[in-house]
DNA sequence: GAATTATGCCCAT
DNA sequence: TGGGCCTAATTCC
């Protein structure tokens, strides 16, 4: 399930069980051969992420950049004597000891230099899971939405304004924050959209604690069920969990958009007047 | 067993 | 705006 929480978790899990050790690297499908040939046998200096890319530090400078885009998953595992077979189409495993990792069907799996891979993150919004110590982050993001004429609802979904969102947090933020997706940056006072970087925070760090996307806070202490977990994502035609209404569905930017028309509003007309 | 769908993003037009 | 990528799970006959 890849939104940027998950991307985070995965490079947690890989520190901790290949972190430092030299990796066998090997492309079973065979579509990532070359590349898996350059960094089998080298050690793993260091996985870090932003947004939902991760990217994997070897040595000699060379850095595997990683993004599931759609349809991507990582599968670990541990064994007994003899690495088992792979299943489907693996682009590439990763084995330690008796662990190993399998990638499929991924986006990008490119080996770059580190020097590269820093180039491309600095090139991406501020990641709400990457903590910085004097808040620069929160005011690059609120400085790229409240000087934007795009929708509210596109902004969230540009990894150059914040790195790490996706359709589900985009829709279930919008909501709880009950902000009309299609309000243009530009009308948002800050204190608005400074809230919506918290609750980004907030949400997103229980993704990586518990690998689920977790937005309504009643279901915190409860393992939530799988399907109708949220309030708005994929629950076009059912009734608002808060007022009843008809759930939305809309096209935005070709992505599918959901949210309550009764109440998700503009920002207040207070704010309005002052823009 | 076939068709559809997906938490993403690139590119061409 | 629409097609392509690329894989597995779910849904539809």
């Amino acid at each position: 399930m890849p939104e940027g929480h998950t991307v985070h978790r995965t490079a947690n899990h890989f520190n901790e069980v290949f972190g430092g050790k030299v990796l066998e690297v090997i492309s079973p499908q065979g579509r990532f051969s070359a590349g898996a040939a350059q960094i089998d046998g080298l050690k793993l200096i260091e996985a870090w992420a932003v947004g939902k890319q991760m990217f994997l530090n070897f040595e000699n400078d060379l850095t595997l950049r990683i993004h599931l885009g759609i349809y991507g998953k990582w599968n670990f595992a541990k064994f007994k004597e003899v690495v088992p077979e792979p299943v489907g189409q693996v682009r590439v495993r990763f084995i330690v000891g008796n662990q190993f990792a399998d990638l499929r069907g991924p986006t990008a799996c490119d080996l770059i230099t580190t020097q590269e891979a820093l180039v491309l993150a600095k090139q991406l919004g501020p990641d709400p899971l990457n903590p910085d110590s004097d808040s620069s982050q929160e005011s690059r993001f609120v400085q790229k939405i409240t000087t934007s004429k795009r929708a509210i609802g596109l902004l969230l979904m540009d990894q150059s304004v914040v790195a790490g969102i996706g359709n589900v947090y985009r829709a279930e933020l919008l909501f709880r924050a009950r902000l009309d997706p299609y309000a243009l940056g530009s009308m948002f006072p800050e204190s608005v959209i400074r809230g919506i970087w918290h609750d980004a925070e907030t949400l997103m760090k229980v993704g990586v604690a518990t690998g689920i996307m977790i937005t309504r806070d009643e279901l915190l202490d409860a393992l939530p069920a799988k399907v109708d977990r949220y309030f708005v994502y994929k629950r076009e035609g059912l009734p608002c969990r808060v007022c009843g209404t008809e759930v939305s569905i809309a096209l935005m930017a070709s992505r599918k958009l959901y949210w309550c028309t009764k109440c998700q509003t503009p920002p207040a007309t207070a704010a309005k007047i002052e823009t």
